[in-house]
RNA sequence: GCGGAAGUAGCUCAGCAGGUAGAGCGUCGGGUUGUGGUCCCGAAUGUCGCGGGUUCGAGCCCCGUCUUUCGCCCCA
């Protein structure tokens, strides 16, 4: 039986094409992250698997997880996630770090999924995470670096809606409004969550099934339903607008719509899981009906550094997956037709050229320029076809009577237009087209496209 | 775990009352000796996912199996 070729089930081969997209992809991530003082880091993609445990979500990590046991009889698990990952590492140096610290990363996470669209067993996740920020400007600074991210790739404000809740709100509103207990509103949380996918009358049904007899009585359905009509923060129950939690979010919208994010929206019915989530938590969502997902969320978590035995650091964090992404700019048509790093293709003219035209090409190397050459000795139209297949941009011809004047053809493969130049010249033109290529949006620009 | 769809040349697919395979694209070569994307000519390539069954005969029908894919469940 012959081997296959396909990669293994939930996992992806990088083809060049592909890695260049992945390359585009996370460069702008850096960019951006950078330009906002982030720094990177990484971690082991193994694990101890009590790192994973802290929530005694055993079935998870059954179910959910490349999990074994090594030579040594540790029980290890592939990271599913960096969030354990980076608390550990703050943790770890939580007295010498300064604070704010602000961390990034893009680590490639393993889970075993059954796959659907968007949902990839392996697959890669921007995380952002800021330390030691008590206060909304924290969540401020990540969203809005979240919306210049989106923005570098040329999204424009309408393709996506950020997604604002409170999980001090939700506890406020089902335990102390409500009156449930801490059973009943984590099935709430949960129903909520999936709120969409079902019928009205099935949530209505199973929503029911949360309350007591006395809470159905006293109309408990009537006032959660009341509750979820919510669209904004004015429209909370009397007595709402001067709760702490709505006027952290109240002030966080305040100094979004001042940066200019302007799709901001409050959403009572966001809920993001229920683990470590301790106040304001975000999605981002694609607004295009076809791609209707979340593409990534956050918000913030100040207690799990201290599970580590350290006193907690303030945090507040987003992660954003590679697929979702990518489904997310391909859906609009943002994806950029992306070349490889190779500035020019040398097509050889004559005999022997290839020894011949060494110097050369060592000397536009030298320059800074990425030079593949044809080995071949084909005949040109062949050498021409080869570069066009490849992508590349230039092309560079060389042959006797290049080499004695010190002149060569020039050629943009795209609009079939040469020139003759020497290589000083060349390396000029070259790199002039490579940096201008692909340049992120300046903020004035950003505001004029999307006002 | 449940359900839908699909597996035929490198790729996209056609094929059909069941008579031992085709197109387009791509690849390679050519249309004479230093120049591509058009055009013309030519060539290579398939155990029709795998195993079994029905039949004189199966890509086509039946059973099983594997793989891919979409959705449900779940989603830190």
């Amino acid at each position: 039986m012959a081997l296959s070729t396909q990669p293994y089930k939930g996992a992806r081969d990088f083809y060049p094409e592909d890695k260049r997209v992945q390359k585009y992809l996370f460069g702008r991530m850096r960019e951006v992250c950078e330009r906002f003082g982030y720094e990177e880091y990484d971690a082991p993609i193994l694990e101890p698997t009590e790192l994973f445990l802290s929530k005694g979500n055993q079935e998870i990590i059954d179910e959910q997880t490349y999990t074994f046991i090594d030579r040594g009889e540790r029980s290890v698990t592939i990271r599913t996630e960096m969030t354990p990952t980076v608390s550990r590492m703050i943790a770890g140096r939580r007295q010498e770090l300064a604070y704010p610290a602000r961390w990034y990363s893009i680590p490639n996470l393993w889970r075993y999924e059954r796959m659907q669209r968007g949902r990839l067993r392996e697959f890669w996740q921007l995380n952002v995470d800021i330390f030691g920020v008590q206060g909304v400007e924290a969540e401020h600074e990540v969203i809005l670096l979240a919306d210049r991210l989106l923005k570098s790739y040329g999204a424009k404000a309408g393709m996506y809606v950020v997604q604002l809740n409170s999980r001090a709100l939700t506890e406020e509103l089902f335990g102390g409004y409500l009156q449930l207990d801490k059973t009943q509103s984590e099935t709430l949380i949960r129903l909520i969550d999936r709120k969409n996918k079902l019928s009205p009358e099935a949530f209505v049904a199973q929503a029911e099934a949360v309350f007591t007899p006395t809470q159905r009585e006293q109309g408990a359905l009537d006032t959660l339903e009341q509750l979820l009509k919510a669209r904004r923060l004015e429209d909370l129950p009397s007595g709402f607008e001067a709760k702490p939690a709505v006027l952290r979010l109240q002030q966080l919208m305040a100094m979004l719509a001042e940066s200019r994010v302007t799709n901001c929206v409050f959403d009572v019915s966001l809920m993001r899981g229920f683990d470590y989530y301790t106040d304001i938590v975000f999605e981002v969502a694609d607004t295009a009906p076809e791609n209707n997902r979340a593409m990534f969320g956050g918000g913030r978590y100040d207690g799990l550094v201290g599970l580590f035995g350290v006193d907690p650091v303030a945090t507040v964090g987003f992660g954003m997956g590679d697929v979702t992404l990518q489904n997310f700019l391909e859906t609009h048509m943002l994806l950029p037709e992306l070349h490889p790093e190779t500035d020019a293709y040398v097509v050889l003219i004559g005999e022997n050229t290839y020894e011949k035209a060494q110097h050369a090409l060592a000397e536009l190397r030298d320059m800074g320029l990425n030079i593949a050459v044809d080995p071949t000795g084909r005949k040109l139209e062949k050498q021409i076809k080869s570069a066009v297949k490849h992508g590349i941009h230039y092309a560079i011809f060389i042959g006797e009577a290049e080499l004695a004047t010190g002149q060569y053809k020039l050629r943009n493969l795209l609009d079939g237009t040469d020139e003759a130049h020497a290589p000083q010249r060349i390396v000029t033109i070259v790199k002039d087209y490579r940096h201008k290529q692909f340049a992120i949006p300046q903020t004035e620009d950003i505001d004029d496209e999307n006002l």
